[in-house]
DNA sequence: TTAGTTAGTAGACAGATGTTGAATAACCAT
DNA sequence: ATGGTTATTCAACATCTGTCTACTAACTAA
């Protein structure tokens, strides 16, 4: 899955390289819409036009670098699974805190990221790799109940990376053990009374 | 709360409604990106001077658009309780429901929204207003468990707006009534067996 | 109604953007 | 090594951007 393309012309990866590793040097000292693609070449030391064939905007390039995380990403998180041939939805919750870990290690990047807003658009593709991998691949027991398992896989992976860009933003205030162990706290919780009806006093 | 500010020029007023106004307009026909400001001007005959004396660039505009928005939804969710001086956690997830109405309400903006990616920094300012409403009014009685508050509102308002911005997306699939449904079974649900350690075969 | 304040207009400016065409250079498959 | 393909360069272009100035019009408060 990882190598399906066919060869990709050399200049080419020399270029987009070039202009990302730009891009992300120039994230660093200021923010993202006050650099202009002029700026970018000049830093990567291409033609302004080679931007151009490549990308249609300094948004395009800057997804093609959280492209390049995502796949990080979705590795580390089929990885326990790869001897198996499909998950199972309660192993999932439990293994899902390796995403931490993850994070944790590229931990750097994602600080940067951080700076614009971009990161908000680095969640949504997050969402959308999870939420593939575990409707394609999952198996949901539980058909005794009538959850809705698309809404159920929404619910849950946004509360899991609504966690995950908090400790982001928050810079990693606390360690991924202690994400984790919240996480299965939270999952485990219910209210007090499952209530279907609600009284007002 | 609401009328805290001081008197604004009446001219300022109409500015940036009409700006407003022309850009919402706009973006029904074409997409956020493709929109210039000389257009939006243009639009709402004014001059383009008058545009950069109120807004930076085009996404201050439309944060400001969705500004009007995220007032108009914080009223709805505020004004079950608004007889009380506050919250309970277990009335709130009862209640967020009413969430999913005020979005079938004003369905037509969101999907002139929803077009651009703009969407996600509607999500996010979403959560920050409801998380500052549940953080700052809301009683957390379960001081029992070692569930950290702060990441439990991030958890369950992330899943929230999830649940929402997935049911925008497609297109209000379902009625209001049957996501408040399945909000509420996803609340009260929880894995067979509640492990802290997990043994793989 | 008037005086003081502020918003809006018009024009000009350097720089950035997005697109194009023609020439050159680097690459790939054979 | 050669030929065909494609990336890259360079220059030029109209347009948009962001900022500024001086002038005019509209608003507010008294």
């Amino acid at each position: 899955m990882t190598g399906m393309g066919k060869k990709v012309d050399r200049r080419v990866l020399r270029s987009k390289e070039a202009l990302k590793q730009a891009l992300l040097r120039l994230m660093e000292q200021k923010d993202f819409d006050a650099i202009s693609i002029t700026e970018i070449v000049e830093k990567a030391n291409y033609n302004r036009g080679t931007f151009y064939t490549h990308y249609e905007n300094k948004e395009a390039l800057l997804g093609d670098i959280m492209e390049d995380l995502i796949q990080d990403l979705m590795q580390s998180f089929r990885a326990p699974y790869e001897h198996q041939d499909i998950f199972r939805i309660d192993e999932l919750t439990a293994n899902s805190v390796q995403i931490f870990e993850h994070i944790y290690a590229n931990a750097a990047v994602y600080a940067i990221l951080l700076k614009s807003k971009v990161i908000l658009s680095l969640k949504e593709r997050m969402f959308q790799a999870i939420k593939q991998i575990t409707m394609e691949e999952l198996v949901y027991e539980n058909t005794d109940n009538n959850i809705n398992p698309e809404l159920s896989a929404v619910y849950a992976i946004h509360a899991l990376l609504g966690l995950i860009f908090h400790w982001i933003e928050g810079g990693f205030k606390y360690p991924p053990s202690y994400m984790q162990e919240q996480l299965i706290l939270m999952i485990n919780w219910r209210p007090r009374e499952a209530r279907t009806n609600h009284k007002r006093k």
